[in-house]
Parts: C-alpha cells; sequence; structure tokens
RNA sequence: GCGGAGUUGCCGGAGUGGUCAAACGGGGUAGGUUUAGGACCUAUUGGCUUAGUGCCUACAAAGGUUCGAAUCCUUUACUCCGCACCA
C-alpha cells in the first residue's frame, strides 16, 4: 500500500485548475445551472459542516456534467453584513481587509475540498462594481414606487445597534443575539413592497419542486385571511378594524388596541393616563421570552368606540396580545365566541355576549366543553351555530352570516371584504457601515434626491469611525456633499441596505458577473435562468428565499428577465453535527476542520463518508470510526486495482456493472447518495481479479463524483490521456443485466452459511455434498460454489443414479433448500 | 395551539403489502495471518433448538383491514423541527 493521497489531490487539483476544465463554455448541450447558497465569509474558515453542504452539490454537478450538460457552478460570498463589521471590530481591523482574507482562505480551503467551482463566474457582494447594481436597482425600485420611506415602530436590536426586519426577529429575540431582546421603536425607514406581491408569492409556491417544509413555511408566513374591515367610529375618526368573524358583530363589547400602537395615547383620556402609563412601563419590563407564557393583560384607555351595525358604545382597552402592524392594531373583541377575548373579558369582567348559538342537535354530540343550548360558561362558543340577539340577522347561519353583514356594512360604507396578510412590507435600511450604502441624498431644499445612475457606486469610504451611531455619519467629507437638483448644500443617507438585499438577485449576476455596463445582460440570463437546483438550508425558507422570489418578480415586471421563479428545484441539506450529536462550534470543542481530515486520510474518504450513513437531507454525526470505514474502502479499490488483470469481462460482472449503473443513476439524481454509495461497495465488492478495462472504467466513472481525486489516478493508471471528470457518465446496457445471477448468488450464500453452520455443530467433517433439485442445478453451480466458500464441494442433483449418498440425506432436498451431508 | 417530519437490531440507517430476522456501514465476538500491536482476510452477531432448511419473539404501543403487514387504516405515546396571542 504505497498510495499518497495528499500528492494525488493536489496533483488532479492543480491539473483540474491549469486546464480551466470545469470553466462553463459556450456550448450546444444542455444548460443545467446548479447554485449552492453562497456563504459569509467567516474568519474562522470553513469546516467539515461547510463540506458537506458543498461536496452534496458538487457530487451532483460532477455527475450532471458527465451526463452531458454544459453545467454552471458558482461560487461567491456574502461578503457584507454585520457579523464581518463585529467580527472586525472585535479584531480591531477594517472589515475590509479582514473580509479579504477570509475570502481568500475560503478559496483556498474549497480548492482543497476538490469542488468542481468554476471559479471565473465567481462574485462577491462587497466588490464596488457589485453593489454598483444594488443602488442601481434602489434606484429602480424607487421609480417603480416600490421602495418607500415611513417612520414606523421596528424592532431594534441593541448589540447589532441596528434596526432587524420581522423575518430577522425570531422568539422576540435577535436571530444573531440569542440573549438580546429586540426593541420596539419608532424610526424612519426604507421600505420594499414586499406585500404588492404577496398574493404571486403565494399562489405560485405551490409549483414549486421545492420540499413541502419550506412551501408550507413560506405559505404560513405570507398567511393570507379573508375577512371583513369595519369601521368603527371612534372620537369622530373612522377605524377600519379587520376581522374574520363578522357575523358575531353583535357581541362585541369591547375593542382592544395593540399596546405597542404608534396612537395608543391619542385615544387615552386624561383620567386613564396614569393607569395606561404604569400598564405600557410594567410590559416594558417584562421580558420578551417571558411574553410567551404572559397572561393576556390590559388597561381601559377611557375612550369608547361606535358598534357601526348597533350604535353601541364600546370601551377600548390596550392590551398586551394584539399585535400592533397586523390589521391596524386593534381588533373588535367578542368574548362569547373567541377563546382569547373570552379570557381577558373574564379577567377584567367584561360584559360576555352571546350571539351564536349552536343549531338543536342531539344531546350526545354536544362536544364535552359546551353545555346543553350551548350557554357560555368557562369557555367561548367557537363552533358553528345561527345567529341570535343580532336583529335582522337572527336565526341566520353563522358562516351565511358573514356574508350578509359585510354586505349590509358595504351598502352603508362601513365596511368591505378585504384580504391580509402577515407578510409585511420589507423594512431593509440598517444603521451600520457595512453594507450597500443607499443612494439617496438628503438636501435641505430639494428633500430626499435619488442619486444619478451615473454617479453610481456610491462607495463605502474608508475612514470611519465604529461604536457610536451610524458609522458612516462619522466620515464628514462623505457624508456632505451637493444636492443633484440644487447644487446646494447636503448630506448622504448614511444608512445601509440589509445584506439581503445583496443575496436577492446574486444568482442573477454569476453569469454575466464582469458585466460592468449593467447588471447583467437579459440574453445571459434568460439562457441560463432559473437554477435549476438550487441548494442549500430550511433556515432561509421566510427570509432569502422569499426575498429572492420578490426581487425576481420585480425584476420580471420591470422588463429585466422573462422568468417568474428564480429557483425550479430545492434541496435543503442536513446539518453534520459533532460526534456528540451538538451542533459543531469552537466553545463545544468538537470542530473538524477539512484540512486534518484530509491529513489523516484524503479528502476523497471524508467526501465519501459525509454522504454514506444517512439521506444529505437528514442531520449527521460527525464519526471518527465512519470515515475510517470510507478510508478503508478507498484503499481496497487502489490494491484492486494495483493487482487487476486484463481479461474479457464475464457475463456476471457485465450484468452487475450495468445494473449498478442503472441504480446509481437513479439514485444521483434524486440525492439518495448513501444508496448509491451502497451500491458502490458493492460493486467494487465483486470485481473479479481478471475483468476488462471497460469494466473497470465504468467503476472509476460511477465513483468519480464521490471520489474525483483517486478515480481521477486510477483513470490514468488505465492508461488513459484525458480527465476522467470530462468524460461521459456510462450507459446501462439493459439486454446484459441478467437477474439469473443475482438469485444464484443468493441461493449460493445461503448454502455456504448452512454449511458453516454444520461445521459448527459437527467436528472432525471434511468432505461436503450437497443434493439439489435437478432443474436447481444449474443455480448451484460447483466451481463457484468452490471458488466463493473456499471448499471442496460435491453438487449432486437428487435424480442423480452415481450421486454418492450413505445416508440417503437427498430426500431432504427441497425447492430452494439442498441438502447436505458431511462426512 | 397550528403545521411538518419521524419512532426499525448494540449504533447509524435501508426497506413502504408476500422474495424480511431485515440491505450497507459502524461496533462486538470467534478464527486466520502477523514477533506483538496495527492493518488485512474469513466467519458470526434476536432467542431457543438442531447435522443446518425448525420453533418463538421482533420493526414505538394497542386495535383493525387482508389469505398475508415493518409496510395500509384508526387511536395512543414519545422525539425532532417550523410558526405562534395574525383577531
Amino acid at each position: 500500500m504505497d498510495f499518497d493521497f495528499k500528492k494525488i489531490e493536489q496533483k488532479w487539483q492543480k491539473r483540474w485548475e491549469n486546464k480551466k476544465i470545469f470553466q462553463v463554455k459556450e456550448s450546444k448541450k444542455k444548460k443545467f445551472y446548479v447554485l449552492e447558497m453562497f456563504p459569509y465569509p467567516s474568519a474562522s474558515g470553513l469546516h467539515m459542516g461547510h463540506a458537506l453542504n458543498y461536496t452534496i452539490g458538487d457530487i451532483y454537478v460532477r455527475f450532471k456534467r458527465m451526463q452531458g450538460f454544459n453545467v454552471l457552478y458558482p461560487m461567491g460570498f456574502d461578503a457584507l453584513g454585520l457579523p464581518a463589521e463585529n467580527a472586525a471590530i472585535k479584531a480591531g481591523e477594517h472589515p475590509k481587509p479582514f473580509t479579504e482574507k477570509a475570502i481568500k482562505n475560503y478559496v483556498k480551503q474549497m480548492k482543497l475540498i476538490g469542488l468542481s467551482y468554476d471559479w471565473s463566474k465567481t462574485l462577491s457582494t462587497m466588490d464596488p462594481e457589485y453593489y454598483k447594481w444594488n443602488q442601481f436597482w434602489f434606484l429602480k425600485f424607487l421609480e417603480a414606487d416600490l421602495v418607500y420611506r415611513k417612520k414606523a415602530p421596528v424592532n431594534w436590536c441593541p448589540k447589532c445597534k441596528t434596526v432587524l426586519a420581522n423575518e430577522q426577529v425570531q422568539k422576540g429575540v435577535c436571530w444573531r443575539h440569542e440573549d438580546t431582546e429586540v426593541e420596539i421603536k419608532h424610526l424612519d425607514q426604507w421600505y420594499l413592497k414586499t406585500t404588492k406581491y404577496a398574493d404571486e408569492l403565494l399562489d405560485k409556491v405551490d409549483g414549486l419542486e421545492w420540499p413541502q417544509k419550506i412551501k408550507s413555511m413560506q405559505k404560513n408566513w405570507i398567511g393570507k385571511s379573508h375577512g371583513t374591515e369595519i369601521l368603527f367610529e371612534i372620537e369622530g375618526k373612522k377605524w377600519p378594524i379587520f376581522t374574520t368573524r363578522p357575523d358575531t358583530l353583535f357581541g362585541v363589547t369591547f375593542m382592544v388596541i395593540s399596546a405597542q400602537h404608534s396612537e395608543l395615547m391619542s385615544l387615552v383620556t386624561e383620567k386613564q393616563k396614569k393607569e395606561v402609563e404604569k400598564f405600557l412601563k410594567k410590559l416594558k419590563s417584562t421580558s420578551e421570552k417571558d411574553i410567551e407564557e404572559l397572561e393576556k393583560e390590559g388597561v381601559f384607555t377611557g375612550s369608547y368606540a361606535r358598534n357601526p351595525i348597533n350604535g353601541e358604545e364600546i370601551p377600548i382597552w390596550a392590551g398586551n396580545f394584539v399585535v400592533a402592524d397586523y390589521g391596524s392594531g386593534m381588533v373588535m373583541a367578542v368574548p362569547g365566541h373567541d377563546q382569547r377575548d373570552f379570557d381577558f373579558a373574564s379577567k377584567y369582567k367584561i360584559n360576555i355576549k352571546e350571539v351564536i348559538k349552536q343549531e338543536a342537535k342531539p344531546i350526545a354530540s354536544l362536544s364535552k366543553n359546551q353545555t346543553k343550548g350551548g350557554n357560555v360558561k368557562e369557555k367561548a362558543y367557537i363552533q358553528e351555530g345561527v345567529l341570535v340577539n343580532s336583529k335582522e340577522f337572527n336565526g341566520i347561519k353563522n358562516d351565511k352570516a358573514k356574508e350578509k353583514i359585510t354586505e349590509f356594512l358595504k351598502k352603508k360604507k362601513l365596511g368591505k371584504k378585504v384580504i391580509q396578510y402577515k407578510l409585511r412590507d420589507w423594512g431593509f435600511s440598517r444603521q451600520r457601515y457595512w453594507g450597500t450604502p443607499i443612494p439617496i441624498i438628503n438636501c435641505g431644499s430639494c428633500g430626499l434626491v435619488p442619486v444619478p445612475e451615473k454617479d453610481l457606486p456610491v462607495k463605502l469610504p474608508e475612514k470611519v469611525k465604529f461604536g457610536k451611531g451610524n458609522p458612516l455619519e462619522t466620515n464628514e467629507k462623505w457624508i456632505n456633499v451637493k444636492c443633484p437638483k440644487c447644487k446646494g448644500d447636503a448630506t448622504r443617507e448614511p444608512d445601509t441596505m440589509d445584506t439581503f438585499f445583496d443575496s436577492s438577485w446574486y444568482f442573477l449576476r454569476y453569469p454575466d458577473n464582469k458585466n460592468s455596463k449593467k447588471p447583467f445582460d437579459k440574453t445571459l440570463v434568460q439562457k441560463w435562468l432559473p437554477v435549476d437546483q438550487y441548494i442549500g438550508g430550511t433556515e432561509h425558507a421566510c427570509m432569502h428565499l422569499i426575498y429572492a422570489r420578490f426581487f425576481t418578480k420585480v425584476l420580471r415586471d420591470l422588463g429585466f428577465l422573462d422568468f417568474d421563479e428564480p429557483f425550479t428545484k430545492l434541496f435543503n441539506q442536513g446539518m453534520l453535527k459533532g460526534h456528540d450529536g451538538e451542533k459543531m462550534s469552537k466553545s463545544k470543542g468538537n470542530v473538524v476542520l477539512p484540512e486534518e481530515v484530509s491529513k489523516k486520510y484524503g479528502i476523497d474518504a471524508a467526501r465519501l463518508f459525509l454522504v454514506s450513513n444517512s439521506s444529505p437531507d437528514k442531520d449527521i454525526d460527525w464519526s471518527e470510526e465512519g470515515i475510517q470505514g470510507s478510508f478503508k474502502f478507498i484503499k481496497k479499490i487502489v490494491n484492486y486495482f494495483e493487482e487487476v488483470q486484463f481479461e474479457k469481462a464475464d457475463a456476471r460482472i457485465e450484468s452487475k456493472i450495468n445494473k449498478t449503473i442503472l441504480e446509481i443513476t437513479e439514485y444521483l439524481e434524486n440525492f439518495k447518495y448513501n444508496l448509491a454509495v451502497i451500491k458502490l461497495r458493492e460493486l467494487f465488492e465483486s470485481l473479479p481479479e481478471k475483468t476488462s478495462k471497460e469494466v473497470l472504467e465504468n467503476s472509476l466513472k460511477l465513483l468519480n463524483p464521490f471520489c474525483p481525486h483517486i478515480t481521477e489516478e486510477l483513470w490514468e493508471k488505465l492508461g488513459n490521456k484525458n480527465f476522467l471528470s470530462l468524460e461521459k457518465w456510462s450507459k446501462a446496457n439493459k439486454k446484459k443485466i441478467n437477474e439469473f445471477f443475482e438469485k444464484q448468488d443468493l441461493a449460493i450464500s445461503k448454502l455456504i452459511s448452512d454449511i458453516n453452520q454444520i461445521f459448527k455443530l459437527v467436528k472432525n467433517k471434511e468432505k461436503i455434498y450437497v443434493y439439489v433439485l435437478p432443474n436447481e442445478k444449474e443455480l448451484y453451480d460447483e466451481a463457484l460454489i468452490n471458488k466463493i466458500s473456499g471448499r471442496k464441494i460435491s453438487i449432486f442433483a437428487v435424480n442423480d443414479k452415481t450421486k454418492y449418498d450413505p445416508s440417503n440425506m437427498s430426500k431432504k432436498t427441497k425447492p430452494g433448500r439442498p441438502a447436505i451431508y458431511l462426512e
């Protein structure tokens, strides 16, 4: 055993690079665009978990390339963003060189893993030649009235010192700082009208070949619901209130406005002011995390609303359980028929009114929560029923009443049917440095003036001070400019864009990554897009994957492209965890580095191991024994190739290899790499000592996507001068597949196992006689059995007159079960 | 609470109506080889039993459908992952 896999890896990585064999070229071949979500280049580099992510894609790409597709497989870097800025500050460095270093390191590591990216197509979002186009899009969106600025309650992370999008707030804490509660601030921010596309984003989800999970997460996030908007009059002002239950309008006994509502104080009367302020103070002191278990609480504001349907005066409360930016931030409360309202009303002794009654039904069908007659006692009655206490609507079934009441309100111009979404407009401005500057100039006399297109990019100035407020404001030379309109003194917008803006269209830039005139050439993008296979984790289900879809639709409507969806297929890879089953992290000390593994076992073994044990969409644990198993397998193959002799292939191995080609092709296509590896093991296990070059070559081709280096080496050893990586994927010859061989293998191994068992039970026997049914004689091939078992075994058909059978064992023979006699 | 995925041998995991005591790997055990260890090779790895091909138990639990179920249906339990007071 004298193969130096390290040397082999370097040799082939170098050759691939020198010959530029993975560079995509003009070709008549069918295009295929494979993409992994581009990484944020962290200073700590890639660990084995990243290697798994990218190996999954690389295996697929190598397979597709061999299948004859013109594959575009680029890699780039999501270089801007908070983590880089924070890490750089911590390291006392400027984010720019800091990130550049990290990128260099990433590229080096990626090459080491044998990933077959086309590096001529790379991009980095920190490159002004890239973010210039972010600014370009911003201006286009502005023209198209898709961008606006508004003062609104926003999520503010005191640690990031910036505003966060809704998508970046998880369970009340910052997605980057689990220990940091998000505060609500009222600030002027830039918004993108994602809601304008809510309908299409929702409708087209179903048509995507994406994991069901992601699709339902997106649907849930967009959260469409149909309802009625009802105008309640408060202090002479009309307030639109959204409800899905207009049928319960007569049962409204109070209103609740969100405690976070910006106009809350305008509803609070002088008398109640103290109470409300006390309540708000208390709310602020409870941590966001505890809010889950928080009881519904509220305080009376002192104001009243008028119910448009019956003119009743309804007290308005402020409550902690109403979402401020859904609907209008105020709800009509019907304690009789909504559990939350019921809880609230019970607590504050507010009147509960029954307006829906169960239709007469046999008592047996009453659920345990209902009392006879549908009286509301401990719980709200939320089932179907007929209206009562609702004047002219009495007796109508409640689902019908929804329409009737809405119609009634509409006629009086007091309400209308509406559709509500949970999805909000995307607030994308950030008060941080390391992002794309928003190309806006604030002029005292002209207002907000867009930077003219010809002046793009607005480059990030290098000299800024970190720590206090918005860093860009600390560079006076940069911040102070002349107004493009009136040439008077003005200042630049100091906010930068959320980095999700960068990643919302990067996949469109790859095919034309060097274009300095346009973000991309339309024909090129039309040629390569949509991405045929996108690969990434689930964590982006409601962020990047929604934004990217939104961008695609907007750019389509602005005429930059002609398709609707950016990613035809999506694959969610699983996570590689440490040997302890925990997420890899420095603090846990369970991080495995590709360099170290490569040194010990070679990167091919690592690649193989990563996809061997479990389906790539499931989480796996790193295991030292596991990779040793893959390492042994590779060593065995290398040894085998050193000793194999050439001869015409026999039908048995021909059958095996053709069948394996079929199976592995199918498995690779569906990302069932673990099953493909099993078939590979079985194939190499069954390769005979002497066989044809063709069989060997085909076997190497099948293994190549998993272990590209060692297979290239062996391919060359077979006398080939070209790259295996550029070879054509084998096609199975179905005619050569013969199921007989498999049946035979099975039968023989069972027989041998039986013989072995008898040997265990009885000692001092040497000669073995086996009796088989005449029609199974062919199956139990004596020469083959002897070869496999390494014993001398005599096979007789039971009807063989000349057989040796002193104890008449042959009469025990049954179909598929030969009789055995030892002596 | 809602939605999604899952529960298979010592472990990771295949299998989705009969060909299943269950692929493949890891681990264990026994033997071979080796100066020893490692590496490698071979056998074995649910229980009982026996010159094997037999019986029993088993695919979270309990029921059901079926000639026949790990595989289909129902209920229950547990695990994981999303969303979560969206009116």
